[in-house]
DNA sequence: AACTACGTTGCAGTCCCTGCAAGTTTGCTC
DNA sequence: GAGCAAACTTGCAGGGACTGCAACGTAGTT
């Protein structure tokens, strides 16, 4: 009557509440025993649920360990359509990344954690790229549209697949190195390394830098 | 007693023939029906074994239908070794995968089938992306060995995954043309765009692009 | 206070996959 | 060819993931 408290309800948050513990408990249990030495059962009974209501809140086991770590379509595509036409494609795709990586640093604790039990667990690998792949074809469908090709073009699959597993990557060695180095910068290098063809660093015996480029800034680093 | 056939045995013979029966069984009438409408009893029966036989073969109704794709490690790790140095990765790792890519080549109707079956199940996407992560940590080892970089440094991992994203999406390229065009040159193509930095194809009404590089030729475009 | 929509739960059931303990075939030897 | 051992097949029992259904309880509404 009077507040709506958000406009949420207090049904709502509570639902939050719940999906939230169960897919931390989840991360959490599976981390420290295994992907297969943690039951579905047992992970319920921890987050204080019924297991019929685990899969209420998740299609499978390994979804609540992985998150929801789906790109919002609308939003990338928007992103895609804000930069200009005359910047290249893998430039225009570094910026619309930008939102998510920084989703992703901003939650570091937690993203960290759960790449390391990707890390361990081969299964869930698969799970979160095939999240990838369906963001995939979001963008190759928006790369098209960007530069006019026709929809089954190689390029623009190419270049999503491509960057696409660049940013795989980048989090890989963000999580591996326990976030010391920020993502962003990771991501800047990876994307330079990129547009610059994958030219070979300098090999240890040549006294020089440690990344591909030794100029990241090339690319745009500001925000929005 | 008299002959040995081939040295093989009928017994190993009957096995391979088990396995492969078993194998395009399953892949058959997954494409006709789908991953999830197909049980592996029927499976097993159809191919005239009993379900615990086919969990002999396979260790997943997954396995079954993919195939063991997995890449002989020694020969690809044989292959890098053996271009010289002084080639660029990216270009090494072309030749690398020639052989394999002439392998999928060779049973054509067979991955073409595959990889539309694939396409249609993404959780079969996934069993299929795990091996090629395998694959992946090999070639980082094999890249960061060959040009004396330290195990964990950002350069092999990107190399290796973009590569491999890179075939990925050449065979699915290849798959929806029904393998008109051949393998070899998507791959060749992919490749030399990888090495050029992505540069964008010039679009049909605006052919003002600079000429950075419209011309996939302009990389190795003959075999070996 | 009654009503309703929604979240939770238990239950039954299917399917995937595994270990174990047979039974059966194959290849080899005498 | 008889016998033997290894290897292959199979049935059985069972655990764990996941789903549809129907009953139950509770939050929000009137």
């Amino acid at each position: 009557m009077a507040v709506t408290t958000t406009g949420e309800g207090r049904r709502d948050r509570r639902k939050r509440q719940t999906r939230a513990t169960l897919s931390t408990t989840a991360l959490r249990m599976v981390a420290e025993h295994g992907l297969d030495h943690v039951t579905v059962d047992e992970i319920s009974e921890a987050a204080g649920v019924s297991p019929r209501t685990f899969f209420n809140y998740f299609t499978s086991k390994d979804e609540a360990v992985i998150g929801d770590a789906v790109v919002d379509e609308e939003r990338l595509v928007a992103r895609l359509a804000a930069v200009g036409a005359e910047v290249p494609a893998v430039a225009t795709l570094r910026t619309a990344f930008a939102e998510l990586v920084e989703d992703v640093q901003a939650d570091r604790e937690l993203w960290c954690l759960r790449m390391r039990v990707v890390e361990r667990n081969p299964a869930l690998l698969s799970r979160l790229v095939t999240i990838g792949v369906r963001n995939e074809r979001t963008i190759t469908a928006a790369v098209a549209a960007r530069l006019g090709l026709p929809e089954d073009h190689d390029y623009p699959a190419l270049v999503a697949a491509v960057t696409g597993a660049a940013l795989r990557t980048c989090l890989g060695q963000w999580a591996r190195g326990d976030g010391a180095r920020p993502l962003t910068t990771l991501v800047d290098e990876a994307f330079a390394a990129l547009a610059a063809g994958l030219p070979e660093p300098r090999t240890a015996r040549d006294p020089s830098q440690p990344p591909a480029l030794s100029d990241p800034g090339g690319l745009s680093h500001n925000q929005s």
